[in-house]
DNA sequence: AAATAAATTTAGGCAAAGCTAAACCTTTGT
DNA sequence: ACAAAGGTTTAGCTTTGCCTAAATTTATTT
């Protein structure tokens, strides 16, 4: 019941990502693992083997309740890996998903319960997303894309979503991070980029494609 | 010349614990990683392969610079982890082993770096061993064993030899641990049996098998 | 020096994990 | 309703890593 392998957990941590519990195609999923299509039909029977997810064939794969389970607790894992790699390390929060990566793997309750303490029993990791609890439960995810807060509002960036090395390194140049206030300007009705201002009063635009993957909540 | 796979780099550490950069018989490796002969005649020659071990048939094998170079980092890697394990998370020095033997083979130049920083570049691991530095070096390994000293001497305890976990329990139920003191007060000359005062006066003896992977330094 | 014992390698298998090319369902468009 | 397109599975192969049994080499003993 217990002991996967690094590849089993990352199918599925995949299946999670892509469906929660509902049905995912095995061309997503072999897509997401960075696998081709017949590697993943084969994984995907190892796990149902397993009991961790059931297999309809030619139509699709889903966890089980155990593998639900299982992709909780290593998103768990994950993301109280990467609090600890930028509050306590100090790494930067672009860099730490690779590493979280293969700490994510790491094998013993005891470990992750006494690093959660170490770190405080945090709720959210450095990119703002939940951290699944000890007992399964998610916090609810927090904040919405600044598209949907009206002019002239002042919020508080919360959230970003996982994107690449391009979206961090913007923000890193428009020096967004999480817990920075601003006051909406305006929203172009051309092509939607949004113009903040920041606290010290210095405006600033955002396009489309960095706006929608930032989460604020209204202050 | 970098990505090595865990079960390579378990090979690896063997190989250096087992005789430093002498030849080894594939014999003791296999025991020592946990496998049969044939799985450890196969395994060095696909570490030769990638020139990290010289094989002599029917002899033994060898590391080679490059292979003592990366047993000298992933033993960097575990003493690190099991000092972060036991000074910030808490752990007892007889539970980090299993772990360590894990996190070893996280593979990240800057984590090992800034996990080092972070613990104020130790230069001994909970159990007194010496942690290889980032250029290589090793420190001198510290103390000798108990039957060493000379009746009457006072002595600081500063090394323990890694061994199971009895020997742990055992070493929990004297209450010894690095950094006390004790008195040498007599060596028993039948079974090399062996005499302590503890600061408080209290007087206790210790078997052979237990004093003799007890390493400590005069005072 | 020959015989025996011990260690090592070879031979032959198996499971996990990946791949490409070919066959096979499903869906879609006409 | 059917053919083309698209996605999925099957077939067949590769590498890593580990196993047992048999052959081979080296070491020890008489
Ligand atoms: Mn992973
Ligand atoms: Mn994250
Ligand atoms: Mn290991
Ligand atoms: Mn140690």
């Amino acid at each position: 019941m217990n002991n996967h392998t690094e590849s089993e957990e990352n199918y599925i941590k995949a299946l999670y990502h892509l469906g929660g519990d509902d049905v995912v195609a095995s061309g997503a999923l072999a897509n997401r693992v960075g696998a081709k299509g017949p590697s993943a039909t084969q994984a995907v029977r190892r796990l149902a083997s397993k009991g961790l997810v059931e297999v309809i064939p030619y139509k699709g794969v889903k966890l089980t309740l155990d593998g639900l389970t299982l992709a909780k607790h290593i998103l768990r894992k994950h993301r109280l890996w990467e609090t600890f790699l930028v509050e306590k390390l100090g790494f930067g929060w672009e860099e730490v998903h690779p590493l979280a990566e293969q700490l994510e793997h790491i094998q013993s309750h005891e470990l992750v319960e006494k690093l959660a303490e170490y770190l405080d029993s945090p709720v959210h990791d450095p990119h703002g997303d939940p951290i699944p609890q000890a007992d399964g439960k998610i916090p609810p995810a927090i904040g919405k894309p600044l598209q949907q807060f009206s002019e002239g509002s002042t919020l508080k960036v919360v959230r970003v979503e996982d994107a690449g090395t391009d979206f961090f390194t913007q923000l890193d140049h428009l020096e967004i991070s999480l817990g920075k206030e601003y006051t909406l300007i305006s929203i172009s009705s051309f092509d939607s980029s949004i113009q903040l201002n920041t606290e010290s009063g210095e405006s600033f635009w955002l396009s489309h494609s960095m706006s929608s993957n930032i989460y604020a909540i209204a202050l």
